[in-house]
DNA sequence: ATCTTCTACGTATAACGTACGTTGTTTGCT
DNA sequence: AGCAAACAACGTACGTTATACGTAGAAGAT
């Protein structure tokens, strides 16, 4: 799982340089029959539909009807491709069009965006293990979330640090009910009954007697749960953390 | 980039069920001459010492002198391997021998380990995109958890939630300052240096007076910053979170 | 002693990312 | 107008991955 094939011989292809630092074609040649746009969406539609698993180059390549090799016109690496996707599903973001009256209202929105927009991509959290440079929509993000930290004391890179916590954890908080919403479908189980089968790996570990407070939580059934309860009160401290300084 | 060998033919593997439901080794046949503590060890050395990316099965079966396929006696698929790596180094977690005095506390000494142990494991957040069921060391970590939340008013669900966030957001924390780290010592530039050359992206971006704040944020200089500041006040924050409810 | 189950391992397969070379098209320069 | 350089498209091929399959031998159960 999660493997790569290393570059096999020679270290053509500039595999540091982010795709936003080449230029998106070059002056000479024939017209391009596709771009970065159309090739974004494609992938994203794909890894939406199948998943991260199945977005190889050669099912990008087929969705969009060229050959495999003529991507690698576009994307010079596969590492770009998922720059690509992810200042992409970033350009999903709807900012207010005057500046908003309450900063603290405005980046509690913005969290709640991104963990809806992780919710509708769920493959997010699992492409952004290492942080890609910024695209142009993510500078836009970038540039909208620092002007809503300006009233702050905090420097610069810890408004920098708090932009990347606070949307980190929305991203995260999304990927989590993506992925438990994800296996709850697979198994078609009611809740209880997902809850059961989850501690299947739980159960003789709890009859040996050696964890006496998960014992104790599991045997309490749990009402019923606030699903963004717990998002909204670690929200609300996250941004006075940011605001405070 | 961190693509997958789909299943090829059959779905002999049971690759749903848990390592932890699967026992260590049946009754009959010759002795194994290894066990899983042993290949959990040495998949972490590896990983410690070359990158998830050398993270093989061949290389894993190398460094323990069995051929390749012998792993697979062990180890059913890859995934099962890094469950047991997960739990390998949750066991690296240290307990107080009574019961803590101050639960805030004990919890907020839980969160360093955890960003403590990410450091020392760069690769963890990038095995955790899928939570595994957890292994004994895990279950250990998680009945210590909920006695630390003995007090609080939150129901089980709840609990598990917070957990999961603040295990969560640690990890992340260490993970990113991991990754920061390794690329300050990639480029071998002065903190200066590195930051100019990090926004040699933004460098077009900000000239282009699209991104005002930005650009003002670029422009001053920075002073030294505490590292672990924002770590510690979000952790106070969430801890508040998790122990009000 | 025989049966059955397990470990170990060599070989084989399908899929992956992508290097390389060829062919035809478009453009800027002379 | 004509030429050469740059570029798009694509087929083929390589090296690497996870892992299925089959065989050989070891050890408890009967």
């Amino acid at each position: 799982m999660t493997s790569q094939a290393r570059v096999p011989t020679g270290m053509t292809s500039q595999a540091r340089v982010p795709i936003w630092d080449l230029p998106e074609r070059g002056e000479r040649g024939p017209k391009p029959r596709h771009d970065r746009a159309a090739i974004a969406a494609a992938a994203v539609r794909l890894a939406d539909a199948e998943g991260l698993d199945a977005l190889t180059m050669r099912r990008v390549a087929e969705t969009l009807g060229m050959g495999t090799m003529s991507l690698y016109n576009y994307v010079p690496a596969k590492e770009h491709l998922a720059q690509l996707m992810i200042d992409q599903i970033s350009g999903e973001y709807t900012y207010p069009p005057a500046p908003p009256a309450d900063n603290r209202l405005a980046i509690a929105d913005l969290a709640r965006q991104a963990r809806d927009i992780t919710r509708r991509h769920p493959w997010l959290p699992r492409l952004l293990h290492r942080p890609p440079p910024p695209g142009p929509n993510g500078l836009r993000y970038l540039d909208y979330f620092l002007g809503l930290l300006a009233g702050s004391r905090l420097d610069t890179s810890a408004k920098m640090e708090v932009i990347a916590l606070i949307s980190g954890f929305a991203v995260m908080y999304g990927g989590m009910q993506a992925v438990l919403a994800e296996e709850r479908a697979a198994t078609g189980a009611s809740e209880a009954q997902q809850a059961a089968a989850e501690v299947s790996a739980f159960a003789r570990a709890v009859g040996s007697g050696r964890y006496p407070n998960l014992a104790a939580a599991l045997a309490l059934p749990g009402p019923v749960r606030d699903e963004d309860g717990v998002f909204e009160s670690c929200l609300t401290r996250l941004i006075d953390v940011a605001m405070a300084g």
